[in-house]
DNA sequence: CTTGCTAGTGTGACCGGTCACAACCTCCCG
DNA sequence: CGGGAGGTTGTGACCGGTCACACTAGCAAG
């Protein structure tokens, strides 16, 4: 079991002996707390140099009971979220001396559960959980047996004892759809998937009220439900197409969807945006990369994953709930994917439309486009 | 400093007393070691459950100067390969009772060299290094000097201290010439960045003799330099495109600069690959998602993480080098991006070709083209 | 009966820090 | 000159496990 005994570790009281000074003293030293005389800390400092000591943390933590490390657990470290939210919160927490440790549980309930048993007897300080897969409540339960608070990300949670940080949804669902509407658009459908989304929820139910704010019935019959995937929205999109009275507008649960729906599209030759105006959710890094580039909703990810770190640091050192639960904002990044309904024919009959535009850097920037303007 | 009293954790002590036997038979039996009574295992077990005792990973640790824990740190946690090699080797980890822990440099050598200090004096018990961007010798010295073994991952590596997984990449660099070439190309231009690629070194450096292999001579007017980056790719794709001799082909450092390269090529109505074939490198999850998806090089990620896992536990185990350093294999992707020089001019003068080619499901599968075959 | 071996269990030190507390010194004030 | 205050340092316990080793009982072999 024990290693090698190798080169013996340099421990504190090796350099208290080599300082000729207590243990307590080099301990003193390296917290750099209380009062050492100016020649004491000399000899130290010295000590510690030439020794090259460095403090174990795990001996620390044994006493200390505190590991200033927290644990970050996302469902899909390849999910554009990811990196942007640990981004955030590793910025937050590095600032107050704490480590940031991210762990993956790949969309799966069990290993999720494994991952976050094994972070909480690992004594991580906290926890911040990204759309975790198994029941919140449970997780919950879990963290407050050991005592150790946790984070939810991206979720409403019901129950006093949870914090969690979330996003302003409803807001965003009712400006994608007043963005439309102010086009023109009238029969605007939704493309959902199947399955409630565990990080957002329902979207749907946002979409009814402000469907209604922008003073649009409701529509059953424009609810496309489907996989969350790239398929999903492709096989979506075949169904919305063979519509006989076709929405001129979808708003996609994702951008991945709203990238499948766009396949469908090209397929039967049906121009982005002149014959279907699409949104997308997300911005994920290639949604400026189709074509057309995707007009879609940035998501906060890095601002989230701030707040997020934030709400534990306070959470760790008991502090009150400094920052209240406010939803961030999202953003609606117009692209090309985009236009008044019923577009003219612009010329590009029976091609993709877009086709000329460039999306270097970032895509948002130019719209360089013949027909007609899309009002702000 | 120290935590609120809370629920005062249950040791192996309080187990021992409640159970009526010695701490050291508690540590036994939670170790699943030597030889317990049934009916004293049955007593100890209760306990246990009783009072609901979980082991201090910490104070183990500090005895046992093993923590079980592996770190990966990686230049980009928004890199394409990121997840993917921490799947591959957290697999092969978990599965030896080891926790990978993830951390993110960046891209900054100076926050790298921080994570990395700060891992090695968590103690994790091994380190794999992505992409760095410090002098690996420097980084292996302190990893030396910590005892704590470490490898390098997609990267050659001199020195003997040093362990390092290493990609094929001469070979498939051969591949993809002897492709294009196949294909009937002699003017192959290659998109390299202007500084080598930590990553990857100078691709440039395969492409001669690879060109050689395949009967070509080099053309120093055929490499473009620029940044790596879309804005870099798209940039080298204006220079490449004014040409008077344009090549045929043209193979890009990554996916990245091949997307920048085709928005030059749509921008001048330059039509892929009718005009241009364009290869790329990563298999990035988006390179089937551009128009038309692009042909490119699949990077066996997953199973880099793997070998650098597999190498790490022969390291840490003190076992000799089982795996030799043997570069992976890679594998060229299909798409459709690629095409015999000099097509004719099948009708879609003007417009971006491969407009109707559907990329779901992978993008790999169907080709569905009214013009030439592209042979194999 | 002694010896040796094995299974089963207990004792106390130890890992490398921090904490509580005491001891000492110096200085200043009444 | 006594005594409190405050700066500076040392002592030993402690965090919660593991390790080395000692010890006992039971049984077979010599």
């Amino acid at each position: 079991m024990r290693l090698p005994p190798s080169r013996k570790r340099v421990t504190i009281r090796d350099v208290a002996r080599f300082a000729r000074v207590s243990h307590q003293t080099v301990s003193r030293f390296i917290n750099g707390v209380d009062h050492i005389a100016p020649l004491t800390r000399r000899r130290v400092e010295q000590a510690v140099a030439k020794l090259g000591f460095h403090p174990s943390h795990i001996a620390r933590s044994l006493v200390s009971r505190q590991t200033k490390t927290v644990g970050l657990v996302m469902g899909d470290v390849a999910s554009p979220f990811f990196p942007d939210v640990a981004r955030g919160a590793e910025d937050v927490l590095a600032a107050a001396g704490y480590c940031l440790i991210l762990s993956s549980s790949r969309r799966d309930p069990e290993r999720e559960l494994r991952n976050v048993r094994h972070l909480l007897e690992r004594s991580t300080d906290g926890l911040i959980l990204g759309a975790p897969r198994c029941p919140p409540d449970e997780l919950a339960a879990m963290a407050r047996r050991a005592g150790i608070p946790m984070v939810f990300l991206n979720r409403e949670v019901k129950g006093s004892h949870v914090a969690a940080v979330w996003i302003g949804w409803p807001a965003a669902t009712a400006e994608v759809v007043a963005y439309l509407a102010g086009l023109g658009h009238r029969r605007i459908a939704l493309v959902v998937p199947s399955r409630s989304d565990a990080r957002v929820g329902n979207r749907e139910d946002w979409y009814r009220p402000a469907l209604a704010q922008a003073g649009l019935g409701p529509d059953r019959a424009l609810i496309f439900r489907d996989a969350m995937s790239l398929e999903g929205g492709y096989a979506a999109g075949q169904r919305l197409l063979a519509l006989d009275r076709r929405p001129t507008a979808a708003i996609c649960h994702n951008d991945v969807m709203a990238i499948g729906l766009l396949q469908a599209c090209a397929e039967r030759q049906v121009r982005v945006p002149h014959d279907l105006s699409i949104v997308g959710w997300d911005d994920v890094p290639y949604a400026s990369l189709v074509t057309p580039p995707l007009t879609t909703v940035r998501v906060p990810r890095y601002e989230l994953g701030q707040a997020a770190a934030r709400r534990l640091l306070d959470l760790m050192a008991g502090r009150p709930v400094h920052l209240p639960e406010l939803p961030l904002a999202l953003e609606l990044v117009r692209r090309q994917s985009c236009r008044p309904p019923g577009g003219g024919s612009s010329g590009t009959r029976g091609f993709r439309s877009g086709a000329s535009d460039s999306v270097v850097k970032g895509g948002a920037r130019r719209t360089r486009r013949s027909s007609s303007s899309s009002s702000s």
